[in-house]
DNA sequence: ATGAAAGCGCTAACAC
DNA sequence: GTGTTAGCGCTTTCAT
């Protein structure tokens, strides 16, 4: 910047201000100083500047790292999640600071926000850390989790209306005829939880008891689906539809049944969560839960921007809506009238 | 630090020195100050220290946006790339700023080197943009990038070994008794082009004459890619494999094949590329090219340091390797000896 | 409309 | 071994 004063023949003071549009600076002074600072490419010292005004536009995005699961870097509904939060934040020039963390390490998830290298947290799922999210909260650090909302969290969440989803998944298998609809998917996460819940609903709804003994709670990694699957098949031969709590369970799962020999959707109808672009492809197509990704990260950053003025702990719960493909029974056009 | 300083009721240099480790420091001392630290929460403002120490250890990473495709947030190899990227700075305590820009955008791509939020920028793709990337070299912004190694370049690039991955994708289908093999990808791409020359490379070690007619230059947009097939399908009856330039386009291959009611890999055999986990679960299971993207994290921190240190565009390139599964014809022991 | 000078939180000489 | 002080590059009063 001294250069750019230097070669412009004034102080840094008027530099400063040309270069960040205020008001009282001459036109052709603004107009020669920003050539200068062109041709030098030179760019305003973004930590200096930072320091001087005691504040950044840097939110620090956090996805799990999960040493004992192979989860979370092969779901292309993530790399979708963090997508829309990247979109949204260059929408309203924020940077991105990205981390792959153990979220367990409360420290480590502060540290960004403390070192004042970022004014804020969004935490990409939620996982089992409920409670080390309320201490990072309770720490003073504005945090937003993608999640779902669970009782005592005192911490902002945005997500899907996962109940709905569950609700309309299962409503799709039940009104395709299925009868004995079994549920693969680890309950004890919540998002999952409430996925189940929906899958309760709709059973209620329909005056049915909900086959509890059909409820797996498969983690997403692949070898335990195809474990868990398998002892459901054996075990319960009456059987018909089953929904996956999210895609690639889904895709597990039916390539686990083609291999033992049952069609789907004539012999077991299956349903997925997430709709992620690939089962549109599949053979036969999956029907999916879709969430609403194109939104999640705008709802993100304005929940993050509430806790940092001073909000308490927000929640934001976006729409879900199923896709019916090949791999369950009822056409689409009968399923518009689900719930 | 004034606040620790105070507590601990010594100077802040004290505070500075101890904090960072630095020897002459009596040991209780150091003690105090770090529990008094820790207790406060306390974290060294990264922006103040990073100014007076004229350095940082950020790293920006570029994830071109293409408004016309929408090739890039759904491809699980793409995510697969970052969560590496990610890994390896987080291993030798780097920060990475995420950014979703349009690459043909020079001064965006050079302004968090220039305005010293990062010390080096990490593009990963290189798309059409080669001299673009020429020119945020030339300016002297420390630069590498996830691709192919182009004829003039003046950046560092990483990337796989495309042309042995093409060569053998088509060995392995031509020894499955292939004769009219076709390409599906965009050639003008140069990571697709140097998977297309081994294409080339293999039909000339067996004395065959690569059929030019077969080549299809689609993008990765899906309907893009089911129309090229179509009219290849029509005007080339003798086809019998398919050599798609990445797994999202063999399963649209796959797809639309069947659709047209021909059989995998009986009437056709498919090779796809990237071997995202996601081809094992298709129905026929998709052999595929393997990409290295635990080693290209690694790579790429690697390259860009060497290019911190003054190095001439250094270049690295992975292996691939060949998973043959249920679509291509030759049995997995067999294609061991291809080349 | 422009400049001089103080200070953001830190580190690194240099003194003691 | 510890404190004092200058200054990293910027913004912002306060003068002029």
């Amino acid at each position: 910047m001294a250069d750019v004063a230097r070669l412009a023949g004034v102080s840094v003071a008027s530099v400063s201000r040309a270069l960040r549009g205020e008001p009282g600076v001459r036109e052709d002074l603004r107009h020669r100083i920003e050539g200068i600072a062109r041709q030098l490419h030179y760019e305003v010292d973004e930590g200096a500047r930072n320091l001087r005004i005691r504040h950044n536009r840097t939110i620090s995005v956090v996805v799990p790292h999960s040493p004992a699961a192979g989860e979370s870097l092969s779901d292309p509904f993530l790399l979708a999640l963090i997508g829309s939060i990247a979109d949204a934040l260059t929408a309203r020039s924020y940077d991105l600071l990205l981390s792959r963390i153990d979220t367990t390490q409360v420290g480590r998830l502060c540290r960004d926000v403390e070192s004042r290298r970022a004014m804020g947290v969004i935490v990409v799922g939620q996982g089992h850390h409920h409670e080390q999210l309320n201490m990072v909260a309770d720490r003073g650090v504005p945090l937003v989790v993608w999640g779902a909302h669970i009782e005592g969290r005192r911490y902002a969440t945005v997500g899907s209306d996962n109940r709905l989803g569950g609700r309309l998944a299962t409503a799709h298998l039940l009104d395709g005829g299925a009868r004995r609809v079994a549920f693969i998917g680890d309950t004890s996460l919540p998002e999952v939880a409430h996925r189940h819940a929906g899958y309760v609903d709709a059973h209620h709804a329909r005056g049915l008891l909900p086959p509890m003994e059909l409820t797996r709670p498969a983690p997403f990694v692949q070898a335990r689906v195809e474990r868990e699957l398998a002892s459901l098949l054996a075990m319960e031969p009456g059987i018909d539809a089953i929904f996956a709590s999210s895609d690639l369970t889904a895709m597990t799962v039916v390539h686990a049944l083609h291999r033992a020999g049952l069609r789907v959707p004539e012999d077991l109808q299956v349903v997925g969560f997430d709709d992620i672009p690939m089962v549109a492809q599949m053979r036969p197509a999956l029907s999916s839960v879709a969430q609403s990704v194109e939104q999640a990260g705008a709802a993100l950053l304005r929940a993050l921007e509430a806790v940092v003025d001073g909000a308490q702990a927000p929640s934001i719960v976006l729409p879900t809506t199923l896709q019916p493909r090949e791999s369950t029974r009822l056409a689409p056009c009968e399923s518009a009238r689900q719930t």
